[in-house]
DNA sequence: TGCTTCTTGCAAATTATTCGCATTTGTGAT
DNA sequence: ATCACAAATGCGAATAATTTGCAAGAAGCA
């Protein structure tokens, strides 16, 4: 039954969510992605097909992080993006390009390795880790404008 | 002259931005306080003293920071964080306690080692690297509330 | 001193996110 | 299936951080 965390239904029984059309929607939105998404995009995205309100989908966007179905990160502007917190898509850092603006995720590399390397935050009980690079991405380097 | 690297009217000649009293307040506000601070915060304690209007407060810590004299990140509730960037703050993580809400600096111990671990970006020009922790941190862990 | 430019204060605009409340929907028992 | 209750949704309004337009004020220079 591994192979089925990503299915929207079923990773909605799991936390005791209540199951929804708009919840199986933004999920299977969020799935389908496979990238991050804020509020507005993923609310635009599926109100090309069904009728779902912003108020709405910030709602489920908020108890699938609680639940630990999404995780979400801040973006430079500080606007929070989500993606999917299932194992296909471990933890993982992302890298902010100034120049367009968009954040990407990067390789999971490492990412074990370094959460050990961190004896700094002595006494803290650390829960997460976000790790965010930023600079110029390889398309906006090419474009030298 | 690099022990003078902190001084206020120092480090706006060196960026070649005028000097104003606003600007020198702000300033010596964020070396003086030595820690993260977002613009309502600062605002307040310079009101304190002198009358400065919240969207100079703004203006200035963005200049500021396109300037490098500060940096910034923003905290898990999107609010953005001003620190200073000369070299008695160097680089370091944070730490952010999802029950205060405080956010912590942590030890820069390890940062640079940290950076060599990144051949993720590939392609990118990487121009800053952020971190931010997140937990419970070791007072609200005693609190048990 | 007068001129020009940059800075500031103030108020209003913007924008992401949340909240209140009336209505609708999902679920579990009958 | 139907009924009843709790929870979810839509809608509009409220919040709150941040930005912006514009007129007035300060700083530097000729």
């Amino acid at each position: 039954m591994e192979e089925d965390k990503c299915n929207p239904k079923d990773l909605l029984k799991q936390e005791s969510i209540k199951i929804t059309k708009n919840r199986l929607d933004v999920l299977k939105k969020m799935i389908e992605s496979g990238t991050l998404l804020d509020a507005s995009s993923l609310h635009k995205r599926l109100n090309a097909n069904s009728k779902i309100n912003l108020a709405t989908v910030y709602r489920i966007l908020k108890l699938l992080r609680e639940k630990g179905i999404l995780r979400s990160i801040r973006g430079e502007n500080g606007i929070e993006l989500f993606e999917m917190a299932c194992q296909h898509n471990p933890l993982h850092p992302h890298f902010y390009c100034r120049k367009c603006g968009k954040t990407f995720c990067l390789k999971p590399l490492y990412f074990d390795v370094l959460k050990t390397l961190f004896p700094m935050a002595e006494g803290c009980d650390v829960e997460n880790i976000a790790i965010t690079l930023s600079g110029i991405c390889p398309r906006c380097k090419k474009e030298k404008i």
